[in-house]
DNA sequence: AAGTTTCAATTCTTACATCA
DNA sequence: CTGATGTAAGAATTGAAACT
């Protein structure tokens, strides 16, 4: 496994996860109760209005979330009184910001898989190109073969040791393949075969 | 079974940008 | 400048599911 496939293996369980916790409330789909607007009002739990906290609290945060994404109760309780919180606001803090993180990390999945989606579609277009350049590769020593046959049958009925007879014998891995019709067979109808279906041929 | 925790979804507030 | 409007970011709430 190459580096690329790591991480995306290491993240990937975040999708299944996801997924998994989403599908069932898309499918049905209950409406939420609607909460009752507090515009400038008091807040129940804080008695006064309180939003925004300070970057220095933030900071403090952020560390702690650096360290350990998870909120054990008494760290909690601690970080409040150190940040003069509500412990129910670092709480809440945690809960949105394992929420960014988990976006954040399927961002990088999505952008990672992606760019290997497109690699793997200039591979394939570089590998049809191919395909192309040896479908006529083969088209012209088909030609070529049916011109040295069309030659051979004309001179044998004269000269049966003709330089024309000689040249013909050169190509003998042709009769292994059971002869030229076989080989004629295979180009016409591989030009309509799209990918690597003529593979299987 | 009831209480607690966690999560996804959603609501709501704030700060900032743009425009008339 | 100033007020209206739009919007992104993030704080807070909600209900359901998982866990104890």
């Amino acid at each position: 496994m190459n580096k690329v496939e790591d991480e995306v293996a290491l993240i990937s369980p975040l999708y299944s996860a996801a997924f998994s916790q989403i599908a069932p409330q898309q499918a049905e789909a209950k409406p939420r109760r609607r909460r009752n607007r507090n515009k400038g009002g008091e807040d129940s739990r804080f008695g006064a209005k309180k939003r925004k906290l300070t970057q220095e609290q933030v900071d403090v945060l952020e560390l702690n979330f650096g360290n350990e994404h998870k909120l054990e109760s008494e760290k909690k309780d601690r970080l409040a009184s150190e940040l003069g919180l509500d412990p129910r606001q670092v709480a809440v803090w945690f809960q949105n910001r394992r929420a960014r993180w988990k976006n954040k990390k399927l961002e990088e999945e999505f952008s990672k898989l992606q760019s290997i989606h497109d690699g793997v579609v200039l591979e394939k277009c570089r590998l049809e190109s191919e395909v192309m350049k040896l479908k006529e590769k083969l088209c012209e020593a088909q030609k070529e073969i049916q011109r040295l046959g069309e030659r051979v049958d004309g001179v044998s009925s004269n000269s049966p040791s003709s330089s024309l007879t000689m040249e013909a014998m050169d190509a003998p891995f042709l009769f292994e393949f059971g002869g030229y019709e076989d080989v004629f067979c295979i180009a016409e109808n591989s030009y309509n075969i799209h990918g690597m279906e003529w593979m299987n041929l």
